[in-house]
DNA sequence: TTGCGTGCAAAGGTTTTGCATGGCA
DNA sequence: TGCCATGCAAAACCTTTGCACGCAA
């Protein structure tokens, strides 16, 4: 897939993407925010370049709550992404990369015992972390 | 929280999800299957139920994909957890459902050497399935 | 009888789509 | 110039909610 036109309003939306790099945030706070900021851009941009820029690899989609909709991250570099697994804690959206033996074995296992080849850099395991399970109670799964 | 009355459609709802115990099924199909039973269901009342449902622990709920909706799936009983993980073909779509010793360990591993609780009913690893990696030639992820 | 459960339709929210216009290359 | 991108509004979707009525206990 190729990049396309570069336009104003997608640059300032990439822009803003990569000054969120640390959080995630959904498509209506980026329209929101950029409005905000004088650079008004229409809903249906926002979405059509986002996906764009998910099937590009530049940026990385979550589903972390039922209702409120899908959360958009930018993904600082992607090469060395494919080689780790990636943690999102549902809670407080920190995204953690993990790479160790046991975990490199799955790609293995699964393309073996089941015929699938994970792709690393679209694949997040959902959860929670530490620090947020602990805040919670630990009541739970 | 207690069960409430029971009610023809309750035991309906019930019914048809124990009977697709096997796999998952979005609340719209509940609806529409009912609905060709001849045993007509109000979309707001499946959606109450689904609800209580899960709270009671009787079903679990799992948002795996973006557009499409909630998917329940009917648990036999708590303790042989049928916690497995769910693959998703990024060419075909195809969801794929497996489970096995290994992929059980994945869970207890993050956990343990990672503090980190993952949550099933939200993962899903992305990749390509056997038959879209044969058909495409196999150029890589 | 009491109050929970149901159905319907309306409302809620996010995301997509159609179409005419505008702008990149 | 030719095609892609944009904006707007409407539409599509799933899910929730309000309200009056029905039914379980």
């Amino acid at each position: 897939m190729e990049k396309g036109y570069k336009t104003k309003q997608r640059e300032k939306i990439l822009e803003h993407i990569k000054d969120s790099m640390d959080k995630h945030i959904t498509a209506a706070e980026i329209v929101a925010q950029l409005n905000e900021a004088g650079t008004a851009v229409g809903v249906a941009t926002v979405y059509r370049y986002l996906d764009k820029l998910v099937e590009l690899g530049y940026v990385r989609k979550y589903i972390l709550d039922d209702k409120l909709g899908a959360c958009y991250q930018y993904v600082h570099n992607n090469e060395d992404c494919d080689e780790h697994f990636h943690l999102k804690c549902v809670e407080c959206g920190e995204l953690f990369h993990i790479s160790c033996d046991y975990m490199q074995g799955i790609d293995t296992h699964v393309l073996e015992h089941h015929g699938f080849r994970i792709d690393n850099t679209k694949t997040v395991l959902y959860g929670k972390c530490k620090s947020c399970h602990n805040k919670l109670g630990g009541e739970q799964v």
